[in-house]
DNA sequence: TGGCCGCATTAACATATGACACAGGTGGAT
DNA sequence: ATCCACCTGTGTCATATGTTAATGCGGCCA
C-alpha cells in the first residue's frame, strides 16, 4: 500500500469536518485563511509511523479521517500507549516548539491528514487570534483526556479500565461519526489494548473474553460493539462530560 | 491562616520568575502588557483549595510562588493526583474555555498566583500573539509531563514509580530553584504519594522505607533528598530531557 | 492535662494480576 | 504448498501489590 504523500487536495470550504455537528465550523474569513496556511494532505496506510520519538518535525497535522494512536516507549520495551487521536485532532504540535517529539504516532487505519508547515504556525497566531485561542482550547481538552486516562490507570481495576477504554473510544468515535448503531469500527489487537491500559495481554484477553461472555461488551479483532453504553459506563465509573463543539484548525 | 486574595501586586517588572534560568524572559513590550492584563494576586494558604472540580472558574491564574496540585476524584472517593503545578505554570485555563473544571486544585505550600480574567484570554492572543503562542505551548508541555506520567502509571513497577515521582518533582524543583543542593523542600503526605502513584498507602510506605535504608533517597514529610539524582533516574528508568526555556506568561 | 486526630509504621493475610508455556487459527510472503 | 509471524485463547503457577487492623507518635485544642 502507498504510505506517500499525495497530490490530492481537499478545498477547506469541503473540509469533510465541517459538517460534524460535535465540531464547531469556521467563518469563511477563517476558511479561506486556512486554505492558503495549509501546505498540503497526507494520506497514509495502517501501521504507519507518522510521527517518530525524539525526531524534531517539520509539520503539524490535523487530522481529516481515520484514528491514531500515540506512544511512548521505554529503552528496555514496554510501550505506553497515551492516546488516541480521533478526526479534528491536532498532532505534532510539539514540534512548533522546535523540540524533540517526547512520542510516536501511528495510524491504526488508513488516515489521510492535512498538513502545516511548523515554521508558520506563528503566523495563524498573528493573523488569526481566534484560531491561536482554538488550539490553546484543543490542547485543554487533550490534557483533560490525558487526566482522565491517569485516573483509570491509577485507580481502576483492570474490568473497569476495559470498560473504560470501550466507552473512551466509542464516545470519540461517536463524537466523529464513525459509529454505526453500537459499533464503532476499530482494530485494536489486544496488546495494543494492554499496552494502552497498563495490563498484562494475558490479563486483558480474560477481562475481554469476561465481557463476551456477558453480552455487554464484544471487542473483536475489527470492532468494538457496546450492547449498552450506559450500562457500560457504569460499570467504568466513568462519567463523560459532553461539552461544546470543539474547535479544530 | 488567611487565604483570601490580598491587596499586594508584583509590579510585572519585577516578577520573580523573570530570573530563572530555566523560564524565558519577556520583552519590556510584553511585561507592560501583561501588567495590565493582570488583574490581581492572590496568596494561599498551604492545603486551600484554588480550584474546584465541576465549578466554571473566572480566572485563570499563573503561579508566581508555591507548590500546588491537581487530581480528579471519583464518586466513591478514589482520587488521582495528576499533576503538579511549579512557579511558571499556567492554571485553570479549561476557565478560560467556559467550560466546567475536570479537576480540582489545592496549594500543598503556601502560594501566590497571578490573576487574569477568564474572559480577556483572547485579548491577550489578539494583542500579543507571540504570547498567546506560548500559552500553547505551555499546553504542551503539561501534555508531555502527563504523557510521562501515564508511562509511569502503566508500565512501571512500584520501585520505579516511586524513583520517578521522586526525581519528576526534584527536576521541577531544581528547575525553578526550589532546591538546595541535594533537598527539595515539599510535603507530601504518603496518602498524596499513594494517590499520585497508584499505589495502596502501605506499599507506598514500603517502598519509600526501602529507599530510606538505602540512602539513595530519604522522603521525608517535610522534604526529599536524593543523595545521587543519576542513580534514582537510572532506577527509574527515567530519561529527563532538558528542554529550552520554558515561556510563562 | 487529657483526649482527639492525622500520619507513619508493622504484621499477617488475601488476591488481583503477571509470567510462562503451549495450542490453534489466519494471512501474507516466497 | 510451505513457512512464518502474529494474534487469540488456555492452563498453571508465582508474586507484587492490596487489605485490614493494630500501634505509636506528635500536634492541637478544650
Amino acid at each position: 500500500m502507498d504510505s506517500r504523500s499525495k497530490p490530492h487536495r481537499t478545498p477547506c470550504k469541503e473540509c469533510p469536518l465541517q459538517g460534524l455537528e460535535s465540531l464547531r465550523s469556521m467563518t469563511t474569513d477563517q476558511l479561506s485563511f486556512m486554505q492558503q496556511f495549509k501546505q498540503g494532505e497526507m494520506s497514509v496506510a495502517k501501521a504507519t509511523q507518522v510521527l517518530v520519538e525524539m525526531s524534531i518535525s517539520p509539520h503539524v497535522y490535523t487530522v481529516l479521517a481515520g484514528i491514531l494512536m500515540r506512544f511512548k516507549t521505554m529503552e528496555d520495551g514496554r510501550r505506553q500507549i497515551v492516546n488516541y487521536v480521533f478526526p479534528g485532532d491536532l498532532l505534532g504540535i510539539q514540534g512548533a516548539m522546535q523540540e524533540p517529539l517526547t512520542h510516536g504516532v501511528e495510524a491504526l487505519t488508513e488516515a489521510t491528514l492535512c498538513v502545516f508547515s511548523r515554521d508558520r504556525m506563528l503566523e495563524l497566531f498573528r493573523e488569526q487570534p481566534q484560531l491561536g485561542f482554538d488550539t490553546t482550547w484543543l490542547s485543554a481538552k487533550e490534557e483533560a483526556a490525558l487526566d482522565e486516562h491517569l485516573l483509570a490507570l491509577g485507580q481502576r481495576t483492570a474490568r473497569e479500565r476495559v470498560a473504560y477504554l470501550a466507552s473512551f473510544l466509542f464516545m470519540r468515535g461517536k463524537d466523529t461519526g464513525l459509529t454505526r448503531g453500537h459499533t464503532l469500527k476499530i482494530s485494536l489487537t489486544q496488546t495494543q489494548i494492554a499496552d494502552t491500559l497498563g495490563l498484562s495481554l494475558v490479563h486483558t484477553n480474560r477481562t475481554i473474553q469476561a465481557f463476551r461472555r456477558s453480552g455487554l461488551l464484544v471487542w473483536s479483532q475489527n470492532e468494538l460493539m457496546i450492547a449498552d453504553i450506559d450500562g457500560v459506563m457504569d460499570l467504568a465509573k466513568y462519567e463523560h462530560m459532553s461539552f461544546r463543539p470543539r474547535p479544530f484548525i
